[in-house]
DNA sequence: GCAAAAGTGTTCTGTCTACACCCATGT
DNA sequence: ACATGGGTGTAGACAGAACACTTTTGC
């Protein structure tokens, strides 16, 4: 039974999210080896002997955007003995919601985003694991205001709206959303508006960075202490 | 770098809790070998090749245990590399919800159950696991009636509203607890009373057996339908 | 008849939903 | 002056919280 076990390896796959040109989007790159080759993954890799799971995932997120301050969550693990065609692969795949501006993609040819409405085929069983991180972003979008990660530094309450919409799927009311948005905690009104658009200006808003739970990147419910 | 990812194992460890005694525990056994020989700890072990990581975490279960039929879910998975004193463990730990007497404990000599507001020292992080389990079984339960799986098949209402109570650690209103209950679909109200009690004779209820997404061990809200 | 657990409704409060019009600006 | 997105309030439905007394049985 130990030999069973040597052949395990594991890696931690990270999916990445952002908001740009008005759809969710998650970064892919192109495979360079096989098996998969040149099918676009998720980016991932091996866990360094002196990281934790979260500082590898960190690594993997930075080694591809360069970015800072966002984000991350343990997602789930998934170990189908046949997810990878050629090997036991087991892999821990978190999730990041960063903000498109924020991000210099650093790494080279082959690494884009992509809407997740229309994925290309992926590699292994990464179509599973997006669907499975949209699904997680979602819940907890209904329970904290995870989307400012989203967002710019400064935005209207129509772009947090929309931020909303694109992850939960659907068109939210005008004037519910606003009286929700103004009563969550941690949002600011500034006194700026948006001169720049050719309409009527509107006021911006930013969200004072939140205390989560580092070690389970877990949003503190509003009104719950922990 | 791939050398630095050769020494690394990944195991599968599951807390596994029921309501014995009036109380919540924890099944425990006591390790045999160094390191922490003689500690207590959850029970675990590697994965084979042929199993994905629910599989593991079931026959780990059921070596243990014999029981079927539980609520099995995938917690979290811990990797910090200082976690195991002298190697690189990785374990995806699960957790399960049992009725105690179904079970029969199966293994031998240093199993056993124990409260989880009690807990002896344990052995790597699994203090913390455990914790982390609780924290889950509370969410879950706020979501769904899980804790019927805690319950034998046929259960009053005063029982079912004590299991809630000692998951989430509060005391529960009476009434409004029974509305809510009444209410909850998959509750099945039987013609059968309770005799034994030398008290009033307590209506019994049942559940029926509710479909739960066998991919992520996730609960269908009520009124969801997915 | 009394001790002990079973059983039962109403009021209040806060939150979610649905819904339509005026406002400030650029052109 | 008009087109465009910004901004605003109210009424009804529903869910959760607080709260106390009557009923049925064994002894």
């Amino acid at each position: 039974m130990l030999n069973e076990t040597k052949t395990h390896e594991i890696t931690v796959d990270v999916v990445i999210l952002t908001i740009k040109n008005n759809a969710l989007q998650v970064l892919l790159v192109k495979r360079t080896n096989e098996p998969f080759k040149d099918r676009w993954a998720i980016p991932g890799g091996y866990i360094r002997l002196s990281e934790n799971l979260d500082e590898a995932a960190l690594r993997i997120l930075k080694e591809k955007t360069a970015v800072d301050n966002i984000y991350l969550e343990q997602l789930y693990t998934f170990g189908d003995p046949l997810r990878h065609p050629n090997a036991r692969v087991i892999t821990c795949a978190y999730f990041a919601l960063v903000r498109a501006k924020d991000i210099q993609i650093v790494s080279t040819p082959e690494l884009g985003w992509h809407k997740v409405s229309n994925l290309p085929p992926l590699a292994f069983d990464h179509k599973e694991i997006i669907q499975y991180s949209l699904k997680r972003t979602r819940e907890r979008l209904e329970i904290c205001p995870v989307a400012y990660q989203l967002l710019p530094e400064k935005f209207t309450l129509t772009e947090m709206q929309k931020a909303y919409e694109l992850i939960m799927q659907k068109k939210l009311d005008k004037r519910n959303f606003r009286k929700k948005a103004l009563a969550t905690e941690g949002l600011v009104e500034l006194d700026e508006y948006t001169k720049s658009s050719s309409k009527r200006p509107a006021r911006l808003y930013t969200f004072e960075r939140i205390k989560l739970d580092s070690k389970r990147a877990h949003f503190i419910k509003k009104g719950e202490k922990e």
